[in-house]
Formats: structure tokens, C-alpha cells, sequence
RNA sequence: GAGGGUGUAGCGAAGCUGGUUAUCGCGCUGGCCUGUCACGCCGGAGAUCGAGGGUUCGAGCCCCUUCACUCUCGCCA
């Protein structure tokens, strides 16, 4: 077998005249008569031309005829500098080509599915999904997995430098009845019982810190039985990290530290020092959700004033019967094309997704030497409030307003949101913006679940409240704010975490708060419980998603980029047709079916 | 659980208001070509228009049903 001395795009001006092996994929064949033909041969590492000309042995031109794209082979030749007026500037090696003194038929290859190629036109995701291995040889998916190994690495990289120990914590686990729903994996040798598979490693990690580990982190599968989406999956990667005797700031500045350094070392950019810090509820306020996309400002803002004091009955109500109304400027800023009635109300169709009833827009026009407003609701604004709410919206010719209202603060400030992410990507102004961080910190504790009657963790049940906040646990959980923190990049939450509660006390006090009895809590969490009575350190740690990560890094817009074999959106596996049924057999193995006669 | 979008040759697409033999590019295939590099040139094969039903003299196009994929809401501590 001809064996590889090089990577194709090790085949630099420097080999020249020296003779190299080198394996790979016929990418392109381009023959030209009897006596001349190129092979582009393609490797993990690139392309390198490969020539084949009347000087070549029989064997090479023999050989060389018989080549279909694909064809895995093996070519052992000279490297050759081209002339000057052969150099191919758009080709990583372009300046040599390799002169080929012997070829290696390694393996045939069928028409393929679709084309192996980088540009817009390859196959659709399904088809891609069905042949992921071919999928996988184009540049696009390579360059993507061979980014996430070294952002992976220079994460080990970090850490370990920090003092970190990478523990492996156990993928069947006990299952906890909260948060999403668990993978259940069926015990053979306990009849009706049944893993889980992890959500997260939590409270593994925490158990380290018990044990004194006392700062450990871990590249971590974890499972969620959820529907999926372009930003979430089945089962995703999650750099899990805990530290003892830390508190917020430690593991903030830790992680700021971090991702400085590997989006140096993997991408060369440089990120700031410190992350911008915004208050979950300023962040609502101000960009209509906790993952706010920084990129660009345009900032929401409160409107439930202006329509208080108009004359617009049907808003007015939602406001005054304690809803939230909230604005969005929408800048003109090509002023040859003014805002049509139908590109406005597009906007507010994206509220309508998040359910917006009440909703309209203002727009500023010309009158006289000023300014007025016109729209539909216009005429509801006398002349007064419509210059002050051009004065405070600073409107100038041609902007709009977009409002919306609900009786849901929540609700309202969503639907806002969802109309400025619409502007960021409409009016271009996130397009080579880079790398925009930001924390999302004081989080609320608890939120209310209607359905259930009862307070439920926001984040989970082992998120320390902020100090301040203690003594509204027993008279008003919903004001107690957490010690927790996202870490939001460019519009996407990539890392959440706490500060943990390390006493029992204050453990059970928040299972009693999130209606779990302690008869329930010791039960399913008796084991934490117990490990909080030999001495368990004041810890705090976070869970970065490496896919997200990668993915925003590549600026892919699905994690499925940057995962080498991910599920469809239908929880399924193209390719090797997972989720699949079983024998028999195996299903009375794992006690799921109960023969008749057993049943007496 | 709900909504939007897509489905035409191996792949990516076009197909007007329902009207002849369903079009284009890539790929495949036969041939020509000694410096190409998304090589070029000449020829060829390849389609139950996702599936089923309906309306019509006539359906890729209209209607109904259904399937698959995709995005989103719900869900995702």
C-alpha cells in the first residue's frame, strides 16, 4: 500500500524536486488528450494537483484513465514547482503540483448521491443527513469538526493550566422527575426499574466538591427527550465545570479569562477583558429577552405612558388594566426607500408569534417645517404627544415605531423582542459585527406555574437566592432573585450557572418552596441531602454549550453543522434509521413484555 | 399539541392565467482536446412532477386527503 508521507497541503514550494506519498479522494479529474491530465486529490487537509503526462509510466497513465471522482488512492510522486504562469493563487498549493510516478487504487467509488461540494447548491439536509460520511468530505463539514477539536482542546488547554481536573461522571444515572424529560434506559437485572440517561452532570459535580475536587470540569454529554431546533439537539456537548470556595465573580472572571484565550488561539479575536453585565430584568426591558444580540443597539422601550394619555381605547385598556406597552424605533436607513404599510406590518407579525394581540406602528413624515406622525393609530396622539414621543424616540424622517402591548409584562417585552432581532437581521446591522459577550445575571428564583398551582425553580432547585433575597423565601418567592448567570454570544445563551446552596437547611427550604414534600426531596435527592452533612464547601460552576459555541463561531445557524452524525428535526437518524424497533427477545429481556403465563 | 415553508431526472433549481414532446445547470455516459485548475468543445441516456383521490375535453399547475423534510410557537430546571 502506498502509505502517506504527507498531508496535500504539506506539498509547499519547499518539497520541491523531493519525492512524497500522498492519500486521498480523486476531487476533480480534468484530462486533456491522451497525454496530459490533472487530478485534484483531496485529503482532510486540502487539495494538491496531481499530474499525469506522456512522460509518466504506463502504469500512472493506465491507471490514471480508469479514475472516477471519488476514487479513494494512493499517489506516490514529485513534488514539481510550477512555472510562474501556472501558479494558481486561488489554491492553498497552488505553486506546486505533484508529478506522479505511481497510483493506488485503493477503492472505487459509485455515482454520488449528490456532489461533494462547498457552495450553495449542495443537496438538502435531509439527503446530507442520509450520507453523512460523503457529507462530512466536503471542506465546509471538516473545517467545522477540525474548529470545534481545537476550541475543545485549547478549553482543556485553559484549564488545565488553571489547576482543573477533567472527572468523568456517569452517563446512567438516576432519574430526577424535574426539568426536561429524561431518556429512560430499562434495567435488565431489576425488573421495572430504569436509568436515566444525564440532562447534566449537576449533581455529580457538586458531589465532587463534596468530596473536595475542588475545581473540575468535564466535556459532557447530556440528553433531553425535547423536540429539537436549529440551536438544540437530542444529545449536545456541554463544557460542565464546578469550583469550590468560589463565589459569582470567580467563576465569571474564570470564564471571561477562558473564552478569551481560546477565541485567540482558535479564531484570533480578540475579546475584551470583562463582559458586559445586564440585570435579567434590564435585559427584558431593553432587548425583549435574556439573550440579548449585542451586535447592534436599538434598544426597546416603554411606551405604556404615551398610551395612557392617548385617545386609542383598545390599547389604552391593556395598559391601564396593568399591562406593558413597549416601543422599537426602526431607523430608516436607506431614505430612497421609505417604509411600506406591509413591510411595517410584517414586523409586527413577528410579535404575533409570541401571541401579541395589540400591536401598531407610528411613523414619522414630514408636515410643515417638523415632523408628525402617520399610521393607522396616528390619529389617537394629538399633536403634543405625538412631539414628545418624537422627541423621545428621537424619530426622524421616515422612522417608525413599532408598539406593542400585553397584559403580560413577560409577553410584551418578547414581542418587542422578537421584532428588534427582526431588524438586526433585516437591516444587515449583525453582519460582520465579530463576537458580542455579555453576562444575563439576577435571574429569578422561582416563577409560578399556573397549571400546577405552585413556585418551580427558574433555572433548578440547587441555585443559591442572592443574600439579600433570603427573607422574601417565605413571604414572596417570586422577588427573590438568584445567584445565577447566562452567558449570552451574539443572540444565543452558550453558558448558564449558579452559585449551589451547600446547606441542608437552605436545600430543603427551596424543595419545600418548589412543592417537593421531604419525603419527595429525600427520596429522589436524599443522596445530595445526605453529602451536605459531611462538610460541603461553597461551590459555584456553569455548563458552556460547546455546539452553540462552535456553531456561532463557524456562523453556522444549526448546531447540526458542527456535530458530526446530529438527529434530524424529527428526533431521527437518517442514516442508520435510530430510533429503531428491537426483538422480542430483548424487549422481554428488560421485563417490557411480561409473557402470559409469567403474569399468573 | 399548533402554525409557516418546501417536495419536478442522481443533485440543485425554472415551469406564466390549466393547453403540443416538462426546461436549465451540475453530475452520469460516448467522443475530441498537451497546461488545465468550477478546464473547454460535440453527442447521449436519465422524470410515475412526493403519494392517493377529485374537478376538467385536458392537471406539474386548481380542490381534497395523506406522507416526508424544514423553520418556528409550545416544550427545553
Amino acid at each position: 500500500m502506498l502509505k502517506r508521507t504527507i498531508y496535500v497541503s504539506e506539498a509547499q514550494a519547499n518539497l520541491a524536486g523531493k519525492e512524497v506519498i500522498v492519500n486521498g479522494w480523486v476531487h476533480r479529474i480534468r484530462e486533456h488528450g491522451e497525454g496530459l491530465t490533472f487530478i485534484n486529490v483531496r485529503d482532510r487537509s486540502g487539495v494538491v494537483q496531481v499530474i499525469v503526462n506522456d512522460k509518466s509510466p504506463s502504469q500512472v497513465r493506465q491507471t490514471a484513465k480508469g479514475l472516477k471522482n471519488e476514487y479513494c488512492i494512493g499517489v506516490r510522486g514529485i513534488v514539481r514547482k510550477r512555472d510562474d504562469s501556472l501558479i494558481n493563487k486561488d489554491m492553498i498549493t497552488g505553486e506546486v503540483e505533484i508529478e506522479a510516478s505511481e497510483i493506488e487504487v485503493f477503492s472505487t467509488c459509485d455515482t454520488l448521491p449528490f456532489a461533494i461540494s462547498d457552495d450553495k447548491t449542495q443537496a438538502k439536509e435531509d439527503l446530507r443527513l442520509k450520507y453523512r460520511y460523503l457529507d462530512l468530505r466536503s471542506g465546509k463539514m471538516k473545517d467545522n469538526l477540525i474548529l470545534r477539536t481545537r476550541f475543545v482542546t485549547a478549553i482543556r488547554k485553559h484549564l488545565d493550566s488553571k489547576g482543573f481536573l477533567e472527572i468523568e461522571t456517569p452517563t446512567l444515572i438516576r432519574s430526577t422527575p424535574e426539568g426536561a424529560r429524561d431518556f429512560l434506559v430499562p434495567s435488565r437485572l431489576y425488573e421495572g426499574k430504569f436509568y436515566s440517561l444525564p440532562q447534566s452532570p449537576q449533581l455529580y459535580k457538586q458531589l465532587l466538591m463534596v468530596s473536595g475536587l475542588d475545581r473540575y470540569y468535564q466535556v459532557a454529554r447530556c440528553y433531553r427527550d425535547e423536540d429539537a431546533r436549529g440551536d438544540r439537539q437530542l444529545e449536545f456537548t456541554q463544557l460542565d465545570l464546578e469550583m469550590s470556595f468560589a463565589d459569582r465573580e470567580d467563576v465569571l472572571s474564570l470564564m471571561e479569562g477562558l473564552f478569551k484565550d481560546v477565541f485567540k488561539e482558535v479564531v484570533n479575536y480578540d475579546l475584551p477583558d470583562k463582559f458586559v453585565r445586564i440585570p435579567y430584568a434590564d435585559a427584558m426591558n431593553s432587548y425583549g429577552c435574556d439573550k440579548p444580540d449585542l451586535r447592534f443597539d436599538c434598544r426597546i422601550s416603554d411606551f405604556s405612558e404615551e398610551l395612557k394619555a392617548s385617545s386609542f381605547e383598545k390599547a389604552k385598556a391593556v395598559v391601564c388594566n396593568g399591562g406593558f406597552a413597549k416601543a422599537i424605533r426602526l431607523p430608516l436607513l436607506d431614505k430612497s426607500k421609505p417604509y411600506s404599510r406591509k413591510q411595517l406590518e410584517e414586523y409586527l407579525e413577528e410579535a404575533k408569534i409570541y401571541k401579541n394581540k395589540t400591536g401598531f406602528f407610528l411613523k414619522a413624515e414630514k408636515e410643515g417645517n417638523g415632523l408628525a406622525l402617520s399610521g393607522s393609530a396616528a390619529k389617537f396622539f394629538d399633536a403634543g404627544q405625538q412631539a414628545a414621543i418624537i422627541s423621545k424616540f428621537a424619530l426622524e424622517e421616515g422612522d417608525a415605531l413599532l408598539v406593542v402591548a400585553d397584559e403580560k409584562w413577560k409577553a410584551a417585552c418578547a414581542q418587542a423582542g422578537s421584532m428588534r432581532s427582526r431588524m438586526g437581521a433585516q437591516l444587515g446591522l449583525t453582519q460582520g459585527k465579530g463576537f458580542a459577550f455579555c453576562w444575563i445575571v439576577d435571574f429569578p428564583l422561582f416563577s409560578y406555574n399556573e397549571e400546577l398551582g405552585h413556585w418551580e425553580a427558574e433555572h433548578h432547585m440547587f441555585s443559591r437566592p442572592k443574600k439579600e433575597h433570603m427573607e422574601y423565601l417565605d413571604t414572596d418567592p417570586g422577588k427573590v432573585l438568584g445567584d445565577l448567570y447566562d452567558l449570552v454570544l451574539n443572540g444565543y445563551e452558550v453558558a448558564s450557572g449558579s452559585v449551589r446552596i451547600n446547606e441542608i437547611e437552605l436545600q430543603e427550604k427551596i424543595f419545600e418552596i418548589c412543592n417537593y414534600s421531604k419525603e419527595r426531596a429525600q427520596k429522589a435527592f436524599g443522596f445530595l441531602l445526605e453529602a451536605f452533612r459531611y462538610g460541603a464547601p461553597p461551590h459555584a460552576g456553569i455548563a458552556p454549550g460547546i455546539d452553540r459555541m462552535c456553531m456561532i463561531i463557524q456562523n453556522e445557524t444549526s448546531i447540526k453543522e458542527v456535530i458530526a452524525f446530529p438527529k434530524n428535526t424529527f428526533a431521527v437518524s437518517p442514516m442508520d434509521e435510530s430510533p429503531s424497533e428491537v426483538s422480542e427477545e430483548q424487549l422481554r429481556e428488560l421485563h417490557l413484555i411480561i409473557d402470559a403465563k409469567e403474569r399468573k
